[in-house]
DNA sequence: ATAATGTTTACATGCGTATGCAAAAGTCTA
DNA sequence: TAGACTTTTGCATACGCATGTAAACATTAT
């Protein structure tokens, strides 16, 4: 129940100086001899001073703040993402007030507008998807926005996702490869640009090979639905393999193969997923997958995001980075590996 | 590039009334008639007038920003409790500032120093353990701090954990029950409370049954080093059950008892866990644990912090949420489950 | 009708800092 | 040593809003 604060008015009357000296040797561009920076850093010692970053952002109009939006937390890719997102900004001097979006997306727009009201800087969108009008609104107030892990070409902001096309045709040539010619693929929420991609790609290297998809449910990127899906799947004319949308689906698909049906894997049925999510390395599901490089798709996001923010601000940039398939043993191997 | 600002002066004029009106429109307590705020609400909405969350702060001295510090994003515990922290936050119009400690808490003090820049209403750090002079410090500005899933008595602050000295007690009483009588345990990071308190519930229950701990390795709450842990424990004399510190390192655990070893759970060698996390009843584990209830938790942490936060401040709160077994398969179950 | 009360309003000020401007103090050259 | 620069400094102001104060207004009681 003592808030001293202190401020750079006390410093400055401590140091025999003005409080803008004290501003100035705060503020990395300004001019201020060795001499006052002493005598203010001594000061500023003693009295435990340090600048407000609020009063600070109000007159700059730079708030070093950062939003981000997360909807899912359960799949590990986003928590992996998280950490090392903000890491990375805050090592840039940036820090991130993070929001939670339904996963309705009904609220999102207002939880764009808070975002909006603490001044933030910019805004990384993780998994989201934003209308345009807010995207409209964003642009018009100077805020550049980030997608990360979700694309949207036409609308004014950029976006990070893994090359997930080439990712969805990869998986479809190593099943092909290792001599499966029954292949189903279990789907995301079908709004996700993420998942749209990933079945184009697999599919159409289906197609390039002459063929067809011989099963497809939908799992909305949730285990339990997921589970379902299996299910349904393979009640009739079992598939010889599957696809699934993400690492995040594929465990509770194999669970269901396994614990379930009586599966064996990959002897039975082969699973490829996609994230390379920290789990799917577990030896329990020792999932083959097709990753995600979350490391670089953070710096790219961060790179575009703060060169936007500081002005060097490109245009939109769109960037797929590649995403290389994992071979470990949730699916027969092509003779070679 | 037009970062058109709208302001409550703009505002003010165009509904023809004082800018103080405006502010007292948006300001819940304040004095303002039907007509004005009609007039105001008119006007803001043509404009788009959103108040200023930062100047709103700078007058008010409160930010309704709480600072998130975290360690360690790979345990599924701690992404599951950010996200329901953070959405019980926004509820009570509160919003999160989130920090990344490093692991080994080396610039822990200036992360916390930068959270404070941010003029924060309080401080929620979850595992992660604080020096008192940095209480010392948060408590003399006058910002509360809450501990969640740590435990520091002595010092200035609240904390809210799972009652692990129970819960280590309830794994113990499982096992002996399940006729166990060769009993290892796993520890985390001797550093942690929660390691310190399951531990010791852990082997006062085994001791009050006239048993010794019959093995103990480190883990440090890591996988790699769990798994070490189970090869060295394992090497000789093995145990017929082992209780491991969290989820996190209980899945490395069995996967190296089961893949490496050749070990069959729960036939050949039980094993417990603690915490509960998502991945605990996935099939492939199906891991007998004991539950920290995040719900309550949070729900502890929020009500404790903005009590502090808004003054109706009772003493520091120590509080310990009960802590129940979950039992599934990896676990030989006594009669009677 | 008037006084007494209760509401609503505008004015002015301050929160803690950055920054343009002009004066002051240094630095260098001839 | 004077003049021409360059660097440093203090002053004043502005950022956008909340709030104390006193005046204006509306309502009720007498």
């Amino acid at each position: 129940m003592n808030p001293e604060k202190v401020t750079s008015q006390q410093v400055a009357k401590l140091a025999g100086v003005s409080q803008s000296a004290v501003s100035r040797v705060y503020t990395p561009g300004a001019s201020a001899s060795k001499k006052t920076m002493l005598k203010v850093h001594k000061a500023a010692e003693t009295l435990g001073y340090r600048p407000n970053s609020l009063a600070r952002a109000m007159v700059s109009g730079k708030s070093r703040i950062i939003g981000l939006i997360v909807a899912y937390l359960d799949n590990q890719f986003y928590p992996d993402a998280i950490e090392k997102l903000s890491n990375s900004l805050q090592a840039n001097g940036y820090h991130v007030l993070i929001f939670m979006a339904s996963k309705t997306a009904e609220g999102l727009d207002s939880v764009i507008e808070e975002i909006m009201d603490y001044q933030v800087d910019g805004i990384i969108a993780a998994s989201v998807a934003l209308s345009s009008s807010l995207a409209q609104r964003c642009s018009s107030m100077g805020v550049p926005i980030v997608l990360f892990n979700r694309a949207q070409q036409d609308d004014g902001f950029s976006s990070v996702t893994s090359d997930n096309v080439s990712g969805g045709a990869k998986a479809a040539r190593f099943l092909m490869e290792g001599g499966h010619t029954k292949i189903g693929y279990i789907a995301g929420w079908e709004g996700a640009s993420t998942q749209r991609d990933r079945e184009f790609g697999f599919v159409a290297a289906l197609q390039q090979a002459g063929l067809k998809l011989h099963a497809r449910e939908v799992g909305q990127f949730e285990m339990e639905q997921a589970s379902s899906a299996t299910r349904r799947m393979f009640a009739t004319d079992a598939p010889d393999a599957v696809f699934v949308a993400n690492d995040h689906m594929a465990f509770a698909v194999m669970d269901t193969l396994r614990f379930e049906l009586g599966l064996r894997i990959p002897e039975d049925v082969s699973v490829v997923g996609y994230d390379d999510v920290p789990a799917a390395s577990w030896l329990a599901y020792n999932l083959t997958t097709v990753r995600q490089r979350a490391n670089q798709m953070v710096q790219e996001t961060v790179r575009i995001l703060l060169d936007q923010v500081e002005g060097n601000g490109d245009q939109d940039q769109h960037i797929a980075i590649g995403s290389p398939l994992i071979v470990r043993g949730s699916a027969r191997k092509p003779k070679g590996y």
